[in-house]
DNA sequence: ACACCGTGTCACAAAACTGTCTCCGAAACG
DNA sequence: CGTTTCGGAGACAGTTTTGTGACACGGTGT
């Protein structure tokens, strides 16, 4: 249930600050201090994110992230880089390389925290697969079906579609235009408001009878589920 | 959300050629034809990208190219750089001034175009790094949240493009006129004042109840979002 | 042929947001 | 101090954006 992380980073000081401080934050840390042991390691099992410096013995942590890319396991696993001042000019490298967020020394542990759990919230998801669930919404995708609070509720096709990749990324502000390209495609020629009135069906169905309302309209961007939703 | 590309040319054909191909790309064009006006220009706001010719009137693009590296904020900012054949055998120098791209006169429009999307591709995840904390301040861009000690504020879309601006550099201080080019764009013709009251609105909502304010308005030049704060 | 369901569009109402003004106190200035 | 300049706050009217009910259309099963 907590969430593993893995740190790479060969400086004993700031490996063991992260840990203590990590651990305070209710992680599970493991620490490797080799770029080669942790690319063994991270054959036998994959954290919940990857904390590796830029810098290693054995093998850089630019390489190792490149070899975790190539597996299409790892695809979705967050990683955040840590780099020295000096090698901030290649960090469009870094970002490249697959990374998902980019920190430079020296930086506030409050800062990494809230980066961690930006990218844990938004990554969790995509490893389950099949079903997700936040707050009292489960949405199984393998079933086509949807619970609130245990109950099923019955959506239509689109409705469907719609929520499934509110989802599937929780948290995250969609357009209108995005939502038209990923849930209806890109080929068709559809009102952009047409996506409120979907947003508006799927809601009242969702809320049928209750209060809250999982799904966040951002005026000017878009709509979200919000992923504090029954915390 | 097009793209904005400047185009720092004093050659009026080639100006003209290049506009018109990238416009019809889809890119948000501008021109200016001499190097210390597009010094001045890019003070104001910064392009998604920068075409900068090696030579021309005002300021070379060599050393405009070096005061926008001293620049934090334009640290990212994709640059090629144009040269005549002559100037070839200096592309070293070229690309050490921190250039990420350049082409040599004259050059195929097509390959251009491809290097333009290139670097835009390449520089993109950056501004989806997409959580800023300054003490207790958390700002999601792609979640188009803010939070204050943890808890939920709701901004505007004004205020949350402020706010960010803000805190994309703390501790800067921004004239109203900066903030009007960046936050509200270069073409609207607002008054200077309406940055205070909005600055006001930020302020009211994300203190409410509290008593330390990370916006600092600095009398006589404009404000600033306090990078010491909480520390 | 008919009822039913899901969809896309529209029009109107409600809600949220915006830019400007005015007034007032605070800060600089001599 | 008296004066002047500058920034903060509230009020307000205009605009933009979103929520929603109504409606028409096409497909499907009966």
């Amino acid at each position: 249930m907590t969430p593993r992380i893995l740190i790479v980073e060969d400086e004993d000081a700031l490996a063991l600050l992260l840990r203590y401080n990590l651990e305070a934050e209710g992680f599970h840390v493991e620490v490797i201090m080799r770029g080669d042991e942790a690319d063994l390691a991270l054959r036998e099992q994959l954290p919940d994110l990857l904390l590796l410096d830029w810098m290693l013995p054995g093998i850089s942590g630019i390489e190792l992230c490149r070899r975790l890319r190539a597996r299409p396991e790892a695809e979705r696993l967050p990683v955040i880089m840590l780099t020295a001042r000096g090698e901030e000019s290649e960090r469009i490298r870094g970002l490249k390389t697959g990374a998902d967020d980019y920190l430079v020394k020296p930086f506030s542990i409050p800062e990494l925290v809230a980066r961690i759990h930006a990218l844990l919230r938004r990554a969790a998801p995509s490893r389950v697969a099949s079903l997700i669930v936040v707050g009292d919404v489960e949405l199984d995708r393998s079933a086509r079906r949807v619970r609130r609070a245990g109950a099923d509720v019955h959506l239509g096709p689109t409705e469907f579609k719609l929520l499934e990749f509110l989802m599937s990324h929780p948290g995250r502000v969609y357009s209108r235009e995005s939502l038209l390209n990923n849930v209806w495609g890109t080929d068709v020629f559809i009102d952009d408001r047409t996506v409120d009135v979907h947003v508006g069906r799927l809601r009242r169905v969702l809320n049928r009878g209750r209060k809250a309302d999982p799904i966040r309209t951002v005026r000017g961007s878009g709509y979200a589920f919000d992923e504090r939703f029954g915390r």
